[in-house]
This record gives structure tokens, sequence and C-alpha cells, in this order.
RNA sequence: GCGAUCGUAGCUCAGUUGGUUAGAGCGCCGGUUUGUGGUACCGGAGGUCGCGGGUUCGAACCCCGUCGAUCGCCCCA
């Protein structure tokens, strides 16, 4: 005879409970709110793919498809993944189910990811973000727009210490040749870089830039720079980008080094990073960045379809839920106190009643009679109810200080005592 | 994938140089008390000291492994 066990959570997995929760649920009803103002429409996607929407289009080598992501194959033999991103799978809805006929298509979604990383503060293998997109829009108006709500949103959430940080990629031809540039620049003193920069430089040089290793950070004041490899085009869109950010009032500030990790990416990459020593930094910890995102250009093209302009966001509700602060338990309406036993059809009903009038209601008939008052006081209702028997009748006694509630929960109590006295 | 710290009741933790039946507060259950029913007091339930090995006459305490958490690196939201 075996002595049962329970079984564990997964690892990187969490059970959101109390103020957590709420924090959690007061930042997606926010988004909620926020994205009908921008008039972004609500999508629901699934939570996997075909492992191939995923690997086409964020790039063999990144870190996040060669081994990160949970695939697995089904009982028929296909290779599935786990949605580690939003952007990927609408992309995929956008071209299958012919959304092309809504373009320019801003929509909207949240839910669940999964990427298998060591998990940290602020960072889950299956955690949640909520996602903006707007595909078939190659205006900077679009990623103007895009923006705009994303600082409302954090305004709106009450987080006021973090700063748009701004970059251009350039497009396809600048973003090459920078590349290029780059890889010929570190090339030359790979020997004195960090082991990890030395092995960035054949699979993302990019990410050098923003390396913190000491042993990097000479080299990269006079690394070659974007700008001196962008196309007239594409200094042009950034321009546009920025005077709309200005005329729109988000405030933002250059960050050269900004890159984005995954291949998809072109011209405006942008990433929302708390302030250097504000409350927000030092809640985050080392999960610097709580809203990122940019223009992908060429995503839609790597899963078969015609080139297709995009730009998208995507922000970790985790994360942000840690910024809103720990809101407070809510009180209920009323507690109902019964102090008598065998008057469960009495308090089932008379609960209804007050639910029925939009109270929230608690109830307190179970366990020693004279401590139900305690447990209902602790409650912190605003409305003690109490029902006892006297001289054979059923009374009632409301205790609380607001008026309205008290005539409202007075008034459905005396009837279902009548009722019950009848 | 790499490094560091940690893992004792439901929760927060204490546990002296390894030594008899492992403790506290809070919470929970029951009772007593109270002339403002949220107070105070008494009692009770509840622990394979994460798990598995090892060292030792003897381990919560030392060693190894493992799982998990936390913090950082990497990467990213």
């Amino acid at each position: 005879m075996s002595k049962k066990t329970t079984p564990q959570a997964i690892r990187g997995t969490q059970d959101i409970f109390g103020a957590d929760a709420e924090a959690f649920a007061f930042v997606v009803e926010t988004f909620e709110r926020v994205r009908r103002l921008y008039r972004f429409r609500r999508v629901e996607m699934p939570v996997f793919e075909k492992t191939e929407v995923f690997a086409r289009s964020l790039g063999e080598t990144t870190d996040v498809v060669s081994k990160e992501m949970y695939s697995f194959e089904d009982r028929g033999g296909e290779s599935l993944t786990l949605r580690p991103e939003f952007t990927a799978g609408i992309a995929r809805a956008y071209l299958t189910n012919g959304w092309q006929q809504y373009a320019p298509l801003k929509v909207a979604t949240h839910g669940p990811l999964f990427r298998y990383e060591r998990p940290q503060k602020g960072r889950y293998r299956q955690f949640h973000q909520i996602d903006a997109e707007v595909i078939g829009a190659a205006e900077p108006q679009a990623d103007v727009e895009l923006l705009a709500m994303a600082d409302q949103l954090l305004k709106e959430l009450g987080i006021n210490d973090v700063t748009l940080h701004l970059n251009t990629l350039g497009d396809a031809a600048s973003r090459e040749a920078w590349r290029a540039a780059l890889i010929e620049y570190f090339r030359a003193v790979k020997d004195q870089l960090s082991e990890e920069s030395q092995e960035r430089l054949e699979k993302n040089p990019l990410r050098i830039l923003d390396s913190k290793d000491l042993r990097d950070k000479p080299f990269l004041a006079d690394a070659p720079k974007i700008d001196a490899f962008l196309s007239e085009e594409a200094s042009a869109f950034f321009a546009a980008v920025t005077s709309g950010l200005d005329a729109a009032g988000v405030t933002w500030v250059r960050a050269e080094s900004l890159v984005r990790g995954l291949d998809y990416y072109r011209h405006t990459a942008f990433e929302f990073i708390p302030d250097e020593g504000s409350a927000s930094a030092a809640a985050l910890g080392s999960q610097s960045t709580v809203l990122g995102g940019g223009r992908y250009d060429g995503l839609l093209e790597s899963l078969g379809g015609a080139p297709t302009p995009a730009v998208g966001w995507a922000a970790g509700i985790e994360r942000l839920a840690m910024l809103v602060g720990t809101s407070e338990d809510d009180w209920a309406d009323v507690a109902l106190v019964i102090e008598e036993e065998g008057l469960e059809a009495l308090a089932a009903k008379a609960m209804r009643a007050l639910r029925e009038e939009a109270l929230s209601a608690e109830l307190f008939d179970t366990g020693s009679i004279r401590k139900r008052f305690d447990k209902a006081s602790k409650s912190g209702a605003s409305i003690i109810y109490v029902v006892r028997r006297q001289d054979g009748k059923l009374v009632g006694q409301a205790k609380g200080h607001d008026q309205g509630l008290w005539d409202s929960v007075t008034k459905v109590m005396e009837l279902q005592l009548a009722e019950a006295n009848r």
C-alpha cells in the first residue's frame, strides 16, 4: 500500500490568487477598455499551432525556436507547438481566413504563452500577455496609433515611471548592410570580446550592442550606427513616426542599441522600460522590458503570404501586474449572519434575493454560533445583518454605516423574514 | 544552458557547537469571559523537518544527488 503523494505544479507555472489575481484582472480589464477606445477588434486565437508557423516566422536560429518551444507530436504524427508568442499565429490566421478583406486590420487579444526558460522574477514558463497588432498598414501613422495606445494603457494602469525607448532597424536592405558592417567591425576585435559576444557575432551580431559585459563595452561606442545605413525612405519613415509621437504627446527616447531578438522585425522597434532608479525598476529586477514590439513587414511573406506590412506589440501581464500595486481585497456589501441552526433554506433564499438586488453577499451560518458574528465582522462587509429567534419569531437587525446599503438590505430581509414567520 | 542563495505546521518564521516526546505568532476548530457582540483567556487539531541516499552511537542541523523556489547571466514580455 503506497502512500498517496500530491503531484506538484509544473515548474514555471503559477497559481494566481488573491491580490495578485485582482491585479492581473485589473490589467486585462484596463486593456480591454483602452483597446475599444482605439477600435482594435477582439480576436481569440488557438493556443497551439503547427510548429512551422513559429519556426518559419521567428527564425530557426532564434533562441525561442531552437531551445524554448514546447513542441510535441500529436496522435496523427503532426508536429505542434504551444504558442511562444501571439504574432505568428495571428499572421497565420490573417492569411488562412482571408482577413485581408478587413485590411488594415487592428486586432487585440490576450492569453497564455509558453516558453521553456529558467523561471525568474517576472518570467514564467506559462506566462500571459496582452497583444495588439495592425496588419496591412504600411504607413507610419499605424506605428504612432499603436504606440499611443500602449502609452495610454500604461498611464491608465497608473504606471508613470516607464519610458518608451525607440529605434529603427531600417528596411531589409538597411538592416542587412548594418548587420554586415557590425560583423566586420566586431570581427576585427573578436579575441577581446566576451565569449557570449563571440557567439553572438555569428548568430545575432545586433545583440552585441546591448551586452552588459565589461569586456564588450569599450567597443560599443564606436560601433557602426544604423543611421549611417538607413535608406532615404527608411529615415523618412522613422522621422514620420517620431514626429507623430511628439504630436500625440507620447514621450520617447532614442535607443540606438535597441534591437529585437526575432528575425521578422523591420523599421520601428521599441520597448517601454522603467526609468532608472524608479519604483518600477526595483519591482521588476532584471526583467526590465514591460511592453515591446515593432514593425514586422517581412513576417507574412515568410508564411507564404503576399508582402504585407504590419506592426504590433505585446506586454507581459504578470510584469504589468507587479507594477500596478496590490489592490485591496474588496469587501462584500452584506454579511448575513444566521444565529440559529436549521435555517439553511431561509439562508439560501435570502442570499439569492440579496444577490438579485445586485448586493454582493456572504453568508455566515456554520461553526460556533457565538463566533459567527465575529467572523462576519472580520470579513469587512459594509452591512452585517443578523438573524436570530426572539420570542419564537425570527427577527433581523442590520448594522453598518452605509445608509443606502442599509436601506436596501433591510428591505430585502424584512420581506424574507415576514415570509419565514408566516 | 551557467552561477549563487534557500526549502521546518495552512501562512510567516525560531530551532543554540549534530544529543531525550521539533517550538512561537497568525490562521483554523471548540470553550470561557466581556454592561458598548470586531476584546481577552483556556483548550484542541495539524509536522514523512522538500524528496532519496550517505557519514555518525545519534541528523532538521554535516556530505552527495534530486525536485522546487528565489536572485543574477543568457534570452525575452
